[in-house]
DNA sequence: GACGATAGCCCTT
DNA sequence: AAGGGCTATCGTC
């Protein structure tokens, strides 16, 4: 079967985002502006997108597949989308809300996150620091920046 | 077995 | 204070 890719441009990260799905979504990748980028918008997730840079939503509705991992891979991706706009947990609290106490398992886990941003894995840090994030730390720290400025107006 | 997007402790400067 | 080494921890590959 073939997916679907939509190509949305994210004023506050400074770059592209490409979200893949067919039923549910795939995946969502972080990509500079290639020769013949346009952007694309087809799935509701991308108008979603959009609306979260500018500050307005806080919820992502969308449905993602994570079928193909493991269960503990899945556990923790499942806690992380419990996790409030705004607020951020340390790798060991989300271990422990899953009955676990390998927080670095936690992070190998988010690691493999396929859909950043609608399953928030910035928004979880290390006790003391910001921890790590596939996109490059620039782009995480530059998310929760903008949870931080827009949490006041709900 | 080795390796992590960790964490805590115990040193040294 | 701030940084380095050592170790506990445990899911993945």
């Amino acid at each position: 079967m073939e997916n679907n890719l939509d190509i949305i441009y994210s004023k506050p990260l400074k770059c592209y985002i490409e979200i893949e799905y067919n039923t549910k979504l795939i995946s969502l990748r972080f990509v500079g502006p290639g020769k013949h980028t346009r952007e694309k918008k087809a799935h509701d997730a991308a108008f979603e997108l959009d609306r979260y840079f500018e500050g307005e939503l806080i919820d992502f509705a969308s449905d993602v597949d994570i079928s193909n991992f493991g269960p503990f891979t899945q556990k923790v991706l499942i806690e992380t989308r419990k996790i409030k706009y705004g607020e951020t947990i340390t790798y060991s609290e989300l271990a422990e809300k899953i009955g676990s106490r390998a927080a670095r398992a936690v992070g190998n886990a988010l690691g493999k996150n396929p859909i950043p941003i609608i399953i928030p894995c910035h928004r979880v840090v290390a006790k003391k620091g910001i921890g790590g994030y596939s996109g490059g730390i620039d782009i995480k720290t530059r998310l929760l920046e903008l949870e931080k400025r827009n949490a006041n107006n709900l």
